[in-house]
DNA sequence: TTTTAATTTTAGTCTCATCTAAATTTTATA
DNA sequence: TATAAAATTTAGATGAGACTAAAATTAAAA
C-alpha cells in the first residue's frame, strides 16, 4: 500500500514523462509539485527503494513499468472522479481538479470499478484527457488543435492545451463543452479566425481560441 | 483546516458520548479507536489547544459546542457516502464503512451540498442512523421493535434483539434485510401479529418475530 | 485507611514527509 | 581547462501521529 505522497510523486512523474523528457530531472519534479528539491531526492531513494522508480543520483529518474502501471492508476482514479463530479454532480469542468485529487486516494479497486460501470466506462475526462483502462493502458488520443482543421470537417472537441481559467470560462460561456461537435465554416486569412458551427449556432473564433481548443476529427 | 486524525477522534468522541457516557475516558477513546491510551492522551491536548473538546488530565474529555459541530460535519459526510454507494454504486450495505470511512476526510463543502443534492437529500443512511444536516444538526431517531410501532408508521429494519441463525434465515428468506423499509398496515389483536409492507411485498409476520426486530422509525 | 489495581500521563523514540543550509557534483562559460 | 554557475544531494531539524516503558494519579479492595 502506497501513501497519498508517494502516489502523487509517481503520478507527477508521469505527467513529466509523457510531457516534456524520458529522463526526470529532480529540479523538474519539485517545480511542478511546488516542493523543494531535497524533498524529491529524498523520495526518489524511497520509491527507488520500492522498485516503482529507477533512480542514479544527479542522473535523474524515470518510472519503472511496476511505477507506470501505479501512476496510471492513480490518474484513472482522477479522472473517474472528474467525470463523476462534471456529469453526476453538475461542476464545472474547471471546478473539479482539486477535489479529484483527494478523491484519487481513496482506496478501493471495487469503488472504481463500480464508479466505471455507473458513469459508462467513460474513455476521456471532462478536459479531454483519456482514461487510463483497469490494468493502466492508456489509449492515446491523437489531439490536434482546432486552428489545423481543414474547411468543412467536423470535429468533437476534447479539451483544451492551456487550461487557464479564464479561457475556460470562456467556453463555457459560448456554449462549448468536452463532447460539443464543431464544424468548421470557413476560415480568415487576415486574422486566421475560424468561422465556426455548433449546436445549431455559428460565431467567429479568434487564433488564439482556436490554438488552445483541442478536438478530434470525426 | 484539520487533520484526518483530529477528525476521526472528533467523530469517536462524538460516538462515545451519545451512545455511552456523557465524559469519555482516554481509554474508551483508546479502545474504540483500537489505538494506544498515550496516544489519546497527546491528541487530546491537541484538540483542546484547538477549543475542539474540553479536557482535563485524569478527568476525561467532552466536545466543546464547535467540537460537536464539527463532528457532526465529519458524519453527515460518511453517512452520505454510504447512500451514494449502496443507491447509486449498488454496493451492500455492509461492505461500505471502509470506503466511506476515506470519502469522509474529503474537503469540500460544495461536494457534500451537492452530492446531498444528488441523493435526494436523505436522512437516513443505509444502516438506518440518521445523516445530519448542514449545520450539523442530528434529528435523533429512536429505536424499537417492530412490535411497538403504530399503524401506518414506516420503520427501517437496523438489527435483531437475539441473533439465532433459524431466525436471520428466516429474515433473509423473506427478504428483510438491514435497511429495509417496513411499513406497519395493521395488527392483529387475536395474536398480536403485524400485517407489514415492505419492497412492494405484503405479509404478516409472528408476535415472536415483530418483538425480535430491531427498527428506527422514520 | 492502607494497599493494590486500574487508569492515565509523561518521557523518550520512531517513521513519514517536509524544510533550510551547507556540501557536492555536473554543466556551462571564459 | 580552470572556474563560475546551476543542479543535486547530504546533514540536521521540525511537526504530526503513533509507539513503549515508566511514573503519576485515581479508584477499588482488604
Amino acid at each position: 500500500m502506497l501513501t497519498r505522497a508517494e502516489e502523487n510523486y509517481l503520478k507527477s512523474i508521469f505527467h513529466l514523462e509523457t510531457e516534456l523528457e524520458d529522463v526526470v530531472s529532480t529540479n523538474a519534479i519539485a517545480e511542478f509539485m511546488e516542493t523543494k528539491p531535497s524533498s524529491v531526492t529524498d523520495m526518489m531513494r524511497r520509491l527507488a527503494e520500492k522498485e516503482l522508480v529507477t533512480y542514479q543520483r544527479y542522473k535523474g529518474v524515470y518510472l519503472t513499468d511496476l511505477g507506470e502501471k501505479v501512476a496510471a492508476r492513480v490518474i484513472r482514479r482522477h479522472r473517474l472522479w472528474e467525470v463523476f463530479l462534471v456529469e453526476k454532480l453538475n461542476f464545472q469542468w474547471d471546478e473539479v481538479h482539486e477535489i479529484a485529487e483527494q478523491l484519487e486516494h481513496v482506496q478501493s479497486e471495487e469503488l472504481i470499478c463500480r464508479l466505471d460501470t455507473f458513469l459508462n466506462n467513460p474513455e476521456i475526462d471532462p478536459h479531454g484527457d483519456p482514461i487510463p483502462n483497469a490494468e493502466g493502458k492508456i489509449k492515446p488520443l491523437e489531439k490536434k488543435l482546432l486552428s489545423e482543421v481543414d474547411i468543412n470537417k467536423t470535429a468533437i472537441c476534447i479539451g483544451v492545451k492551456e487550461s487557464a481559467t479564464e479561457f475556460l470560462q470562456f467556453l463555457d460561456r459560448i456554449g462549448i463543452q468536452i463532447g460539443t461537435k464543431i464544424k468548421i465554416l470557413s476560415k480568415e486569412t487576415f486574422d486566421n479566425s475560424v468561422f465556426i458551427e455548433f449546436n445549431t449556432k455559428r460565431m467567429s473564433l479568434s487564433q488564439k481560441a482556436s490554438e488552445n481548443l483541442f478536438i478530434k476529427i470525426l
